[in-house]
DNA sequence: CCTTGCTTGTGAGCACGTGAACAAGCAGCG
DNA sequence: CGCTGCTTGTTCACGTGCTCACAAGCAAGG
């Protein structure tokens, strides 16, 4: 490993960064296939993106292509695996084990792909002591404690929304520097902190707005029956 | 059009579509303040977002505040409720009932946001019968049928990657035109039908990402010794 | 009725992301 | 050894989204 790769310090654009991951589900998918090559074109298709939007988002990483040929897929396989922080495994703590909590500590995807969950916490004590998939759920206060045993990289909240930005505040205090939040609000968190936010109803309502564009007068809500605008 | 509302025949940047459910959520947790309006400063906190952008956001929608006061919470909730299409309930189909379809069944968050879960399928014969929240789980070969009950305007594919498409399509067969996918793969459906899709592995890769970013040399506690400023 | 203070609505400039088009360059073959 | 075909990497033009700044406009108070 003696610098024989080059350093990756150009900055890499956010909306580029959202699509390697979906990259690299496609390379590994191809991964085991008879040719070692994978072309743009063929790649853009797999992971329903534009071709030369594929070609730029990989030059960002560098030239790993060969023209004419294609991109090796192990190779870039490696590079993006680099690139992405995944050669290392990540360890995750979920803070609630309410429906989706429990769903998540269960779902095999996490560990599968690199993001073992090292702890769950929650604060109902009728709860705590219980076991998900082989590990005992803590107590939320001994979260100090959680992570000095384990190092926890990334936190999820899955917690409702009422708790979700004192449990926020609990986790940067343990060390937690990138964090996951499912709970419906807004968590504001110091700028060396990483937030990502799904909000699963608000996935819907963006459907339900281009699903009611879409079946337009089909019955046209009446005028009249509009409220008019206070004073 | 001779009424008095402005049709909604603008066309809003999918951006600001987006945004439209965190106003409203900021917009229900004021609903029952003293004061009656809301300016677009404070809304723009409670969202999370610029306040120059929340105006001209909420400017899509049609001229609904007032200069110098603010906007009536009252009647921008139900403008914009109107505009989301939240006026109606959307009938949700659960495909897959593992892990995730188990929890998504069980969330509350939907029913309570007008997003009521009319039915679940599942392929496994083990599943197809048993009863979650008070309803009864049935073969994904029903879909037809279950559509031709209760009209279904939503489906959320909550199934391994390997049938999403499949199931997918069962969807669109049985007349469904919106589609949330939870399965880690990309789903292809004709330009009508709407699809949005969340990978809860692809965030936890992103913030792998700027997490190894971040910490460059450090992902240990040496650096405790030299304290570096945090910014 | 006029002035003052405050907040909206919008126009303009700028940054970012996207898509097409094309030169650069590699491999294979005659 | 040069030619040909194919695919990358990059440049350029365009559209979309974001931010700033400010005029327009309403309410309240004298």
């Amino acid at each position: 490993m003696a610098d024989g790769t080059k350093r990756p310090a150009r900055k890499i654009p956010e909306a580029t960064v959202a699509r390697l991951p979906l990259y690299l589900r496609s390379l590994l998918e191809v991964a085991g296939d008879a040719t070692p090559t994978i072309s743009s074109e063929r790649l853009a298709e797999l992971s329903g993106v534009n071709a030369a939007k594929v070609r730029k988002d990989l030059s960002y990483l560098g030239s790993y292509g060969t023209r004419g040929v294609g991109y090796d897929v192990e190779y870039l396989l490696f590079q993006m695996s680099r690139e992405l922080g995944l050669t290392k495994d990540w360890h995750v703590v979920i803070a609630g084990v309410g429906n989706l909590g429990h769903a998540l500590a269960n779902y095999a995807g996490f560990s599968d792909r690199g993001f073992p969950v090292a702890a769950l916490v929650d604060a109902d004590p009728r709860v705590v002591g219980t076991d998900i998939n082989g590990i005992t759920i803590r107590h939320i206060d001994e979260l100090d404690a959680i992570a000095a045993e384990h190092h926890i990289d990334i936190g999820i909240i899955a917690t409702p929304a009422s708790v979700a930005q004192d449990v926020a505040d609990r986790l940067i205090a343990a060390g937690v520097s990138s964090i996951l939040n499912f709970a419906p609000t807004i968590v504001t968190v110091p700028p060396e902190v990483s937030l990502r936010k799904v909000d699963l109803a608000v996935e819907l309502q963006i459907l339900s707005f281009y699903q009611q564009r879409k079946g337009t007068d089909a019955h046209a809500p009446v005028a009249s029956a509009v409220v008019p605008p206070p004073r």
